[in-house]
DNA sequence: AAAACAAACTAACGCTTGTTAGTTTGTTTT
DNA sequence: AAAACAAACTAACAAGCGTTAGTTTGTTTT
């Protein structure tokens, strides 16, 4: 295993502050006294406020992207390809919880890199979207309207982080399979 | 038609600046420039930032637990609830999609209105859940978590804010049809 | 015409913000 | 023992924050 360092040390903590405050209320003394240190000292570690939101953002951003172009490129069909996105979900939100709660509400406060997340952003819903057209199209999905449910089916993973931690009991594994159940068959009998 | 008060003019344009940077991110100057006056002259209308806040959260939130309550002590099936509480959630988020981000994103800087709040909210899920849970009981939904169902559904509703004003074009019926089979139904074949 | 009111203004307040500069301390490498 | 380094510190900065006080201006009510 790994040891942090201590810049992965304060970027961790960050995250758990953003997620319970938003990055903008969150001043680097609060996140100084997190670390038990002074905010003056952080500084030896990081270069700036800004710089530790981008670390989180994007390689959780990077992550997905990756996850979805092996998703993509494989010759499965389209409802196990939506499991594997799934999948996808599940595992990298139950391993960044905090993370993923800056990358859902405050990508909008990343300065430089906002265009390039916003372009990661837009090329993996352009993906999921031509997976369910497909799925249309070859008579495996419902022929109802593919952006709704692309809609409905990403928000619900996008906000897996509010609610994995409180299941911890529950395994990964059949998390996915239930979500899977519910997202693609449906809840009605 | 009433005619808009000063007051309800700076929540309302109070709202879409806090969905667009969040309710920290927008200082009161900001605030006052797309009002077109100075910061000062705000307070000629309103009493505080935090203020401004509470109305937006309270109001819906308000709105939400009426809706809930009404369609908890109706005697329509399950899954008729299920559809009106669809509804319910359409209709709010059209009316005020700037509101529906601050009550997603901001309720936590809530400060002496957060408890209300959250009662509010989880009382909102247990009626939500007992829904789910009848139906189970009653065969009309297929038995899985019901947790699990109702973070899916609640989440995705939630979120419409996000959605909804791109499909101005949609009309609001035909989306919560949409919806309704979505969710309800999955979208497999 | 006088009084009252709504709604803007200027000026300033005390506090907090992110960040920099320079220094101290203790450990590791030469 | 000397040099280098990692990681903390104190002190301070300029800018921005929400908010208050007191004033001006123009309209509406008496």
């Amino acid at each position: 295993m790994k040891t942090e360092t201590r810049q992965e040390e304060i970027i961790r903590v960050a995250a758990k502050l953003f997620k319970e405050k938003g990055y903008s209320a969150v001043t680097m003394r609060d996140l100084a006294k997190a670390m038990g240190i002074k905010a003056a000292s952080l500084y030896n570690h990081i270069n700036s406020k800004q710089d530790i939101l981008n670390a989180i953002i994007i390689s959780l951003a990077e992550e997905f992207t990756e996850g979805m172009k092996l998703i993509q490129s494989s010759n499965e069909s389209c409802i196990d390809k939506l499991k594997k996105i799934i999948e996808l979900h599940v595992r990298i939100s139950s391993q960044n919880i905090y993370g993923m709660a800056s990358l859902n509400n405050d990508w909008m406060h990343l300065e430089e890199k906002l265009d390039y997340y916003q372009k990661l952003r837009v090329d993996y819903e352009d993906d999921f979207r031509i997976i369910l057209k497909d799925g249309i199209a070859s008579g495996e999905i419902v022929n109802a309207q593919p952006e709704v449910m692309m809609f409905s089916i990403l928000t619900t993973l996008r906000s897996l982080y509010i609610w994995v931690p409180k299941k911890e009991d529950l395994n990964l594994v059949e998390l996915s399979n239930t979500l899977n159940q519910i997202l693609v068959k449906g809840i009605n009998k």
